[in-house]
Parts: structure tokens; C-alpha cells; sequence
DNA sequence: CATGAATGAGGATTCATTCAT
DNA sequence: TATGAATGAATCCTCATTCAT
């Protein structure tokens, strides 16, 4: 009967469940590199052959959890940038929510940006090169800011968002088939932080 | 004699450089996880044990490539941060260099950051996910400039560099001990991208 | 059901046993350098994996042969030692039995004492060096008895023995952070064997 | 002319007392599996090829190096066994030089005996196994001593050399064709202890 | 549905030995 | 003689995946 059949799926999704806290749960506590299917079988009290009822793969398990750890995320932001109020409104509300949600679920996310072992995700971030660049731009904002020619900002905060936008242009251009020409897009950029540090003209 | 030397060190530059071109060949062909030190000898046409002659461990060899890959880049754009010019050109000058460095090394970077298996760096910008985030960014951001209420930008394209901007705060906030208060980080973002998007006022 | 588990339990013990059986066939037909674990599965009939479900590392897996091989003789002689009877007795009969032993698993114990390339055990008793000393104490001791100082006895074993005494003492020397002056150990093996072989007094 | 040849002679030979040191110094100083001939010629401060013009195989020059090690006290024992005095003057004289041999060159042997990682030549005098053994033999030395059976002695050597001489009669019969009956040699053993041990007759 | 023993492809690393210079 | 770069066979160990029970 239909009840069986709703029973069942939900015994299922909760199977489903508990296999990727699991993932969750040993990333978090020993590393990306110790989420073996057996450690995973392990750590729900499974057997490892009952892992792979539920995923056909240890990719399409990983999936799934990088999945489920940013759904919900995408899912709140974009109510929010399709609700109501002005885009400003809007624009404004998305950040808050974005942050307050990685700052919740910190430990996850300390581990897939940060990654201990494999050529991290996101080595990048703690790598010297990296911080030397956003300390080098947050120093020429720094010097904007004594200028008076930008208003006061986070100097560092702002270089990182800066080169980061840039990230996101490289990516945007590398998907794309035929890209605008770079000085287009490095226009952009620039436009957009010049004009959002400057000083609020009188 | 002192040339010997010298043309030794250059003979061993040039084969540090072979083997580290031959990864490189074989990620952009092949993908990251094919990436073996016995493929990596292969494609150079030595042996396996010869590589160890040049890099103590695969570890360090993928670690030099990073490192050859990103250093001109870094070394060009901290030369403009800290040269001469008022801090806005220097600023409008980066983003022209930076994004011209990776148009030019497109295949590796292609591989770098849209890599399929290795817990890859930037899977997500493949992702729908990610790109139906971006489209409804964008959406907003069109409103906003058929309001009036922005100015003419490609709308895409901004809304990259907002969601980017703030996984770089995400990313200052998950380094930091003790990372400010969400408002304030939130708030930095969304005026900046707002200020940077205004209309000029008359 | 408990017969269950004991059942297991038998079966694991056998295939342990069966992995040890094969790793004593491959020594003794092929030499200490011959045991590797591919060889030794190759041996048994099951694949390299599998012998990593019995036995952690290589090393531990040695480790259980080699326990194996002495554990039986070291509880009979433990027993024979801490049984009942005179000191004289007991010290009697431990040799019968020691004996018996190495005879009776000859294979093993002529690649364990002798093998050729791990650094030998014993190589020592093969080689002539070795040979020639004992048959020089022994020329010592079959001088003795002719002389009529000391009682018949087969020279070259009570040579062996000798040197082997004091094989013995250099190791307690060696284990002890301050061992005994020279003197006194070597006093010590001279009188054992010196009254050991002197014609009974009447 | 002949001066030219003895004096490549002794050059030779003293290139390769060079290397058989430098295997004992790194022996020592960083235990038997570091010895690789890379590493002995750069303690010689030679090119690994080098010391192949000198040692064929890597098996020579480490079969060179015992030789070398053990070869003076050979020579010395065989000297006092074929010297002047009786029989048991010889006896006497040889431990006393045994000993102290090994005393002198305590840092070699006490890595050739005790080997920190490969299976120990000797792990067995290490081992709890070993010396539970020797302690039970002991203990009934003491037993013996206490009844008046036997004279005072250091038990604990006493039943090291015990045990050890069983060894060394287990090498006599595995080198042997056909060896005596069991009975023979363990009556040896026993009768030669028995005697050294038992209290003068008065 | 669940199990977990078995598999075996793969991969990193070592090192004795060779040989062109 | 001396060098030391190059070799590549050899070895240990891991782990995703399968399948008979």
C-alpha cells in the first residue's frame, strides 16, 4: 500500500542521511584523505558492502554531501534574491545570510577550504603567495584611504574581495566559449571597487 | 672552472623545467589523478627513478609546478600594487594584467581550476549550482539597472564577483581566530558592490 | 549463536596458520629474500590484499612466524625447567627435548640459522672462520684427553659449545649498561667448561 | 718498477680500509639499513661508482667488512689455542681475550648483535621470549645452588651459556649429513654443565 | 536488504648497479 | 681512475569495488 511505499522511502532518506553525516563527521575529525568507504562504513556502524546500496560510488557519495552541505545555502540565498524589495535591499540581505551560514557550519567548511592534506581546495588562502598579494592591495587601499581619495574600509577584507572578484572573472572566461576582451572585464572590476571605495561625494 | 658550474645549473634548470612541463602537459591532457610519477617519467621520456634525481617527492614536484604556474603572475601584480601611480591607476592597472596572464595559460588553468576528480578547486563553477546562483544575482542586479537604480554592467559578470567576494570573506573569516561580527563583514560587501554599481550622481 | 563465533573464529586461526605455512614453505625453498608478500600470496592461492586482512605489515606477519616457530619449544622447556625434579634432574632433560626439536623441524631451522643473504643469523657457522676455530678448541680439548686431563668427549661439539658460551656472554655483556669485569666472565666460562671436562676426580 | 706496484698496493688498500670504515661508521652512527653504497661513499667522500672499482657487489664489501671486523680475533684466539701451555692454561686464556675483544669494539657489535630494525640477527637476546628462558634456567641454577648441588656461581650467565651451547650443537647437527642420535649430544650438554657446576668433592 | 571477505589494479619510493664522460 | 646521472626492477601497502552467503 501507499504508506509502505512512503515508509519506506523515508527509511531510506534517513539511510541516506546517515551515511553522509558520516562523511561529514570523520572529514571533520581526521582529515579528507581519511574518508575511506570502510572508515564511512565504520562510523555509521554499517557494513562498507551497505554503502554502496545506497551510493553507486565513492564519487557520487561525495557529491551528494558537497551537495547537501550547500543546497540548503543556495536554496536561502536565492529566495532571497528572488523575494521582494528593492535589489539594493536584496543585495544587501544576501551577504548576511551567506556568512552567517559558513559561520555556522565552520568546522565542515574549514575542512573543504582549508584541507589538511591533498593539494587543498583552497591551499591558496593560507598560502604566503596569496596573503602577500591581498596584503600588497590592501596596503594601495590603505593609501587611498590616507589620500582621502577612498572612504575607511577593511583594507584586507576588501583586497581579498578584490582578488577574488578577479578569480571569479578568470572562471567566468574560461567557461566561456569566445570571452570579452580582457580589458572589458578588467574594467569591470575595477570600476566596480573604485567607485565602492570612493568617498561619498558631497 | 666557473662556466662549468654555471652550464651545470642551467642543464639542471632545463630538466627541473622538462619534468614540470611534462606534468603539465599530462594534467591538461589527461587530468589531475593521471598525474603519476611513472606517467610523468614516461612523458619525459626518462625513468621513473630519474625524477627522484630532481624532487624528492611527487608532493614537492606538484608543489613546484603551482609554484612556476603562479609566481610571474604574483611577481607582475605586486610590482603594479607597489608601484608607482595614484592607488586608483594601480588598481585599474591589475586587473588588465591579471586576467591577460590567465587568458594566456588557458589549458593549465582550464585543468587548475575546473579539474573533475581531485576534490577539485572550483568544481563549482561548473556546477549548476553555482551558475543559477550567479543567474539569479544577476537578475537582481538587471533590475536594479532597468530601475534605474544601477548603472549599465554586465550583469553576469558582477554577480561572479559578488558571490566570489564573499567566499574570499568567508575564507578571512575561517583563517581569523576570531572573526568580526557577521554584520559588519556583510555590510562591507554589500556596499562596495552597491557603491560600485550607483548611478553616478549628478 | 555462540558456535557461531567460535566457528569464525577457527576458520580465521586456519587461514592465519595457512599464511604462516606458506611464508615457512617459501623460505625454506627459496630463500629469506624469496618471502615477499606478493610471493606468499601467490603461495597460499589468494591475492596480495588478502594476506593485509590477516596480518597488518609484512613485519608483523614475520614476527608471528618466527613466535610460532619457537613458542612450543620455549613452553616445554619452560615447563621441563619449572617442573618437578632436581635441579640436575631438570637441567638433564631440557637438552633431550631442545634437541629433539630443531630435528624435528630441520627445514625451518636450516634457512632460519643459515640463510645466506639477510644478514645471517648465523651465517658465522658456516664459514670457514668459524669451522676453524672450533676445530682448534677442539685440538685444545682432544689434546686434553689424550694428555689424560681431561675425560672423552666429541671435541668439535664441546668446541662449539665453548665458543657459543661465550657468544652468550658477550651478548649479556652487551645488554648490560656495566657489565662485570672481563675477568670474571671469563673465569666463569673457563671453569664450567674446565670442570666440565676434567676426568672424574676419585 | 716493483716500488711503483707496492706502493699502488698499499694505495689500494688503503682506499678500501677507506670504505670498510666508513660502513662501520655509518653503521653505528645510523643503524644497519642505512648503510646503502650511496650513502658509504659520500661518508668516504668518494662517488658511489668509486666504490665499485674497489668491491664488485654491494654483498663483497659487506662480506669484507665482517671479515675484516671478526679476522684479528680469530687470528689471536687461534693463536692461543695453538700455543704454548696445557690444555686447560689454553682454555683459561682464550675467554679473557674473547671478551675483551668484543669490549673494545663494543659500537659495532652492538649493532651487528642488536640491529635496531631488520630482524635482528640476534633480536632473540632481546626478546622477552629469550630471556624468560634463561631466567627459568637460571632459577634452577639457583635451586642447585642453594640445595649445596652445586658451587656459586653467576646463575643467570650460567644459563645463557647453557642455552647458547644447545645452539650451538643444533648448528653441528643441521650442518651435518647425518647427525648423532639426539641422546648423545643432549647428554653432552647436560653432563659438561652438570660437572662445570657441581661442588668440588672434598 | 545486509554483510564483509576477497580482490587486484595502482602508486610512491628505494637503491644496487651500469656506463658514458 | 673517478664520477654521478640514469636506470628500472622490486617492494610494500591502499582502497574502491564486487559478490557469494
Amino acid at each position: 500500500m501507499a504508506a509502505r511505499r512512503i515508509n519506506e522511502n523515508l527509511w531510506e532518506a534517513h539511510k541516506r542521511q546517515s551515511i553522509q553525516d558520516a562523511v561529514v563527521r570523520v572529514m571533520c575529525r581526521e582529515g579528507v584523505s581519511a574518508v575511506t568507504m570502510e572508515r564511512v562504513a565504520q562510523e555509521v556502524g554499517i557494513a562498507k558492502g551497505t554503502v554502496y546500496l545506497y551510493y553507486e560510488t565513492k564519487e557520487q557519495l561525495l557529491e551528494a554531501v558537497k551537495e547537501s552541505s550547500l543546497e540548503p545555502l543556495r536554496e536561502k540565498i536565492e529566495a532571497i534574491l528572488t523575494g521582494a524589495g528593492t535589489p539594493e535591499k536584496r543585495l544587501r540581505t544576501v551577504p548576511v545570510r551567506y556568512l552567517s551560514y559558513f559561520d555556522e557550519h565552520r568546522d565542515l567548511f574549514r575542512i573543504l577550504l582549508f584541507d589538511r592534506q591533498a593539494p587543498a581546495r583552497n591551499a591558496r588562502y593560507r598560502s604566503s603567495r596569496y596573503r602577500r598579494l591581498v596584503e600588497a592591495t590592501a596596503a594601495v587601499i590603505s593609501e587611498g584611504v590616507r589620500d582621502g581619495a577612498f572612504r575607511e574600509v577593511d583594507a584586507n577584507s576588501v583586497g581579498a574581495m578584490f582578488l577574488d572578484s578577479m578569480i571569479a572573472l578568470v572562471n567566468q572566461r574560461l567557461a566561456a566559449d569566445v570571452p570579452l576582451p580582457v580589458e572589458d572585464d578588467a574594467a569591470l572590476v575595477a570600476d566596480i571597487f573604485i567607485r565602492g571605495l570612493k568617498r561619498t561625494s558631497r
